[in-house]
DNA sequence: GAATTGAATCAGTCATATTTGAACCGTAAC
DNA sequence: GTTACGGTTCAAATATGACTGATTCAATTC
């Protein structure tokens, strides 16, 4: 479900963006051009995947890559089972 | 395309099978339960992403993790730009 | 409290990917 | 050379996901 969630172009350029730093909904719109709800239902999808937070601010809501949203993916690849120091 | 190819619960098991060691498509049928062609379908679109190859044993085709399938993987995941020493 | 703004939701359409059944190809066995 | 086996390819059907337009909601401003 998470990389199902990462690899579609428009939430991974979300993702990509949150990496740097969390933004409002309409910051993120000025960085990827598409209709303001197609935008919204991709970030519902990050949300129920776990990879974003959201945060009420006034109108605006800011959206911020989830803490463990690194590691979840990574550890989502196969064969991320290997490869760890004790 | 490497997400996409990574993010399908069949291909996931086929990596994640080779990723322990290389297999004929026979032997990865043992272990993932489809029709044949069907698996022959999504070993295609592995291969098409490179991160499968393939070696004919007479009759049989042995599929292997490619060698830097790994690495193209966690490359291609959002935020992979970062955390690299020099 | 009416209008505006940022954002989310909804139903419907469209596109794409997956699945199926059949036919096909290369190699080996008889 | 014909049969059997492992695997692939093809066309058609199905399912899944993405996109659109319109509506709705919550918070703010007037």
């Amino acid at each position: 479900m998470v990389l199902q969630a990462v690899a579609d172009p428009i939430r991974w350029a979300v993702l990509a963006t949150l990496a740097q730093s969390p933004r409002c909904v309409c910051r993120l719109q000025d960085q990827i051009p598409i209709a303001g709800n197609l935008l919204s239902y991709h970030l519902k999808v990050l949300r129920e995947a776990g990879l974003v937070t959201t945060s009420r601010r006034g109108r605006w809501v800011d959206y911020a890559l989830a803490h463990d949203a690194p590691e979840r993916m990574r550890a989502a690849l196969p064969g991320a089972q290997v490869a760890v120091s004790a």
